[in-house]
DNA sequence: TTGACTTTATGACGCGAGTCGTAAACAATA
DNA sequence: TATTGTTTACGACTCGCGTCATAAAGTCAA
């Protein structure tokens, strides 16, 4: 049962902030994200709003707020949008699009070959290896 | 020069529509998105502020409406989006997301191979084909 | 205990997008 | 020309999100 995700640019801000430094009291929140961007209420109201949409959770006192969906979770959410919208359903011309057009190192070329042949091994256990 | 294109879910509605099926008519538009849908003026106004942001253009009397932007440019931005907000801005990561969570065929799978192919070709041209 | 500082709770306002209703402008034809 | 049907112009309302001010609660040290 996975919730279909669909955040706003400012609100992937703020859960990327939870994702990569963990638990952050409120004031911690907006010395991360830098005091001078927006004020301490405002990072109040939308902490808490994430919260309310159950995308993030508030303990303690004074209150942690902790994510509460995983990157993985919203990234989904988001390729499942950007796939069936903006890719006619399939996943080759949206990879397509990815490797034209920005420059990737040698080394990522080569983690993605990587990842092409894990997938076909496990397409072909999938469906019973029938060579 | 490419402006930063950032879509709603309900605009990329619309603008499937435009990519698929050439100009269109409110009518036409209207009929295709389907008449249960949503009211005839809500399309109207949906439709006229996609022109007023630059996505789309009104010819003619009765108007067809025809996309602006290329489904590839916006792809492109919200390609941009993912990977700087969800996926610390490398492609690795997302496109294991989109091999792992869905099932996909082994012709997709061999296209992807050379895609990733094509990449290192262009990719040692461009550093000069060192080695 | 009380004054100062921190943490939370509320309430507001603006803007963009989704949803429509009403009505004016146009067009085709009876 | 008058009637009817289509096309377009406006305006209005709601909601979600970004932004913040004000003030109530809670905490701690003098």
């Amino acid at each position: 049962m996975k919730a279909k995700v669909r955040l706003s640019s400012g609100e992937l801000d703020l859960m990327d902030l939870l994702w990569k430094h963990g638990p952050l009291t409120l004031a911690q929140a907006h010395e991360r994200f830098g005091v001078e961007a927006l004020g301490y209420t405002t990072m109040q109201t939308r902490l808490n709003r994430l919260v309310n949409k159950g995308l993030a959770s508030k303990l303690g006192r004074p209150a942690s707020y902790s994510p509460a969906v995983g990157r993985e979770q919203v990234q989904a959410g988001h390729l499942d949008q950007l796939i069936s919208k903006l890719a006619g359903g399939s996943v080759v011309p949206l990879v397509a699009q990815l490797v034209h057009d920005r420059q990737i190192t040698p080394e990522e070329l080569e983690e993605l070959r990587r990842l092409v042949n894990d997938a076909e091994v496990e397409a072909d256990q999938a469906t019973g290896a029938k060579k």
